[in-house]
DNA sequence: TTGCTTTTGTGACCGGCGGTCATAAAATAA
DNA sequence: TTATTTTATGACCGCCGGTCACAAAAGCAA
């Protein structure tokens, strides 16, 4: 495989710089009325020029989704390591909110890329990415989950369905924290308090009655 | 105070009409691509008529989304009446997740209105009518959770904390739910798994060490 | 270095939309 | 029936996403 030419590394390069702007642009409550204009003028670049990037304006949002939760996953699998499952699983959650939270300016667009209507807008290629994405999430929780059945800390049942449990309470609580507007939410209690709410769910819920063994 | 005139009549009749025409539109991916001219003539008037009733197109999301919980408010609270504490709170969250999933036609506007940009778009008046269904609907929760506080059934903590998990939880189940696009989640076991969960973290949560009494 | 060809960046343009407002249509009063 | 007031309306405006004809830059051969 060759070495990308100088022209790839500076098409590549002003990708970045586009996206950057863009985030950057995206980062307040006039998100949605950034202006593809304005993101181009932030790059120092031509309207059309962005077009030659992306196919869209809603494939900037996506692409600026997947990097984000591409770097998530990466940091939720390097934590899952040497403690009990039980410490391990309040370390991957401490960790996927202090990373939501330390990057205040990718709310909204992690938030719109959730929607199944834009998933739908932008089309199947990025969806597989969005698709992928999600199963490796899924099977890095299902894992652990299956860990900790296995080691008798949760209740039998399946792991898939447990882990419901799971995604729901966190995605609610990351909307919650960025739904609060001027609401006066203690951040370190809130993130405490779902934590501790999640495993006391997780650990209690009753034994599926249909596991066949 | 004096009985509304015929011409008020017909124009809050006129006022349903687009909601309903509205509503219908909306009720597909496309939702934010409806158009003001489209409503207006789903509704057979003109589409300046429209902007006598509505402000914006944001205000007829808003009008939906309160009417919609409104309605939901009620009938949590007709429910929370006989039974034991633990058995009022899973009839309250059955109440609420059927009521969401049996119109499925609000899935987009609600979800829509909890958005704080969404929110500082309307403007005081409907901000306003918000935080009162929001406080209305805490309150509701709050009280049955000091009861089964009270009760012993749930752990010595601020309800006003604990109250946290339960609302992230729902949330992030109805995103879920509506975020499922093609994948297949089966609806009665994932509601059934989310009250599970949600009842188990409620019950079983650690007791909050800074409780004076 | 020059001239020709190819590649790439760009901003004028197009079609469509939210919202406005001048005016037509309808309603009311005398 | 006529004049006045009230209300509904759709042409219009400004703006935006996205396109594309062409200008500018890059590459190549002589």
């Amino acid at each position: 495989m060759q070495q990308p030419t100088r022209k790839q590394r500076e098409f590549a390069r002003r990708e970045k710089e586009i996206l950057c702007a863009a985030l950057h642009l995206f980062d307040s409550d006039a998100w949605e009325s950034v202006t593809i204009e304005q993101i181009a003028q932030q790059t120092d670049i031509g309207k059309g020029t962005v077009y030659k990037h992306f196919p869209s304006k809603d494939h900037i949002y996506a692409r600026l989704a997947l990097d984000f939760y591409d770097e998530l996953l990466e940091r939720m699998k390097a934590a899952a390591t040497s403690q009990s499952v039980e410490k391990r699983m309040r370390e991957m959650l401490q960790i996927a909110f202090e990373f939501h939270l330390n990057q205040p300016q990718y709310r909204r667009v992690t938030q719109y890329c959730h929607r199944d209507d834009f998933r739908c807008r932008v089309g199947e290629e990025v969806n597989e990415e969005f698709r992928m994405l999600d199963a490796r999430f899924g099977e890095l929780t299902v894992s652990l989950i299956e860990q900790g059945i296995a080691g008798g800390i949760f209740p039998r049942r399946p792991a898939e369905y447990t882990v419901y449990g799971l995604h729901a309470c966190f995605e609610g609580a990351m909307n919650i924290l960025w739904c609060a507007g001027n609401r006066q939410i203690d951040i370190k209690i809130f993130t405490h308090e779902i934590i501790e709410f999640m495993m006391a769910g997780l650990v209690n819920m009753p034994t599926h009655p249909v596991i066949d063994n």
